[in-house]
DNA sequence: TCATACAGAACGATCGTTCTGCTTGTAAAG
DNA sequence: CTTTACAAGCAGAACGATCGTTCTGTATGA
């Protein structure tokens, strides 16, 4: 893995039982959440529906986060490894049709899937809700950022700005995540299909997808010398 | 007014003072509840707050609104209004700016106001809202129809092509709207609009403003030859 | 031995809706 | 032009339901 992006943290054998059952039981719990917020948005998401689609009790659930806030923020935290990590263009099987296939790809998980919707719950929730915001703004910024860095490792800007690169890609993401809002005005799938086939051949001449190689020469001379 | 869409519906002076009242009425409350969705978010916007809002008893909220639902579409189709008639490119001050000008200005009106956000939280309350989708869902698709409509009065396509012309400025919409779900992840706001300006630069060849009389010409000929 | 894991009852607060009663503008009847 | 009947506008109390949180009590692995 050539990035720095977190990941899912795993169980690991040396955790003692009642870890082991404790972190079973909050991974459970933020599923739940996740589920929840897909299905039944951000308002009607309540404790008793993440209880019940948990199916664990109340106790068990107050115990490991005190809160709901609580409840929200470890669920934030596991929809941004899986919706922003799978947003970086790695190799993949249909890599090939260029940058049109990995916007496909890239949608997918990043706003037509579960954990894409169930995030723009949260955000869009965050928004109004300033004690969430106070909480998960910081490591929002922090992923933005690690995204843009590891994004270089994929893809070059054809004018060789790194910072244009940057900006472009935040812009394919913000569509991306529109396409959500854009769906209740169009709901046929064809329809949004058609909008991210474009999105890519339009912005395809402005970029060109970097060679492994290339990628560690290209960083160390962008670095010494920061010129546009 | 070359295009056709609706317009924010005035009091007219036949009207029985009764009547003037109620109109009046019914536009405090829709005024106060998009306020309200923009400051506290939908789950937050109680009938409660919207009372507090609009300074209005329960009775009379009760009277023209039985329903919560009923007062979230009301502001709904004001919502429309707002937001996506300014959507169209019309003629303005900073028009001679080109596409770049027009989408900071499209922008300021589509996402970046109180009217955009509040838009955007009924977008996403709707999704997971069986009962307020299946009555919104019409109009929705309605003026999305409209707008790409009236689209190609102000713009056409460099390609020619009437059918892209309305995908290119979908595009451009659903990434406007995305911006609001940016914004979390980068809070500065000269990177929102220097988004935005790239966004503009990147499409500005594939569009040409459509001059008044061109248009009129352009109409018929494509209405009368739809090839591609 | 004792902190952690869990179960479930109970809390006050607030939600959206329904209901009763009072006021008032309006249109028809005299 | 008055008078009268009545629907529309409005005020506010009361409803049951559900919200998120707190609390007490029990079981169990370290």
């Amino acid at each position: 893995m050539s990035d720095k992006l977190p990941t899912i943290p795993n169980a690991t054998p040396d955790m003692t039982l009642k870890e082991r059952q404790s972190f079973a039981a909050r991974a459970t719990l933020v599923e739940a959440t996740m589920g929840c917020l897909d299905r039944f948005g951000y308002s009607d998401t309540s404790i008793n529906r993440i209880q019940e689609a948990a199916n664990v009790s109340r106790g068990a659930l107050t115990h490991h986060f005190p809160t709901k806030e609580d409840l929200i923020v470890a669920t934030l935290d596991r929809l941004l490894i899986t919706t922003l990590r799978p947003s970086l263009p790695s190799k993949r099987a249909d890599s090939d049709k260029g940058l049109v296939g990995d916007l496909h790809y890239i949608a997918r998980g990043l706003s037509r899937s579960r954990e894409g919707r169930a995030l723009v719950e949260i955000l869009v929730a965050m928004r109004t809700d300033k004690n969430l915001r106070d909480r998960v703004s910081p490591r929002l910024q922090e992923w933005d950022q690690m995204i843009g860095e590891a994004i270089t490792g994929y893809y070059e800007a054809v004018s060789g700005n790194e910072e244009d690169l940057v900006l472009i890609w935040t812009i394919m993401r913000s569509f991306l995540r529109g396409l959500i809002l854009q769906e209740p005005f169009s709901p046929d799938e064809r329809k949004i299909e058609t909008m991210i086939t474009r999105m890519g051949e339009i912005f395809n001449p402005l970029l060109r997808p970097r060679s492994k190689l290339e990628h560690l020469e290209t960083y160390q001379r962008d670095k010494n010398a920061k010129s546009l």
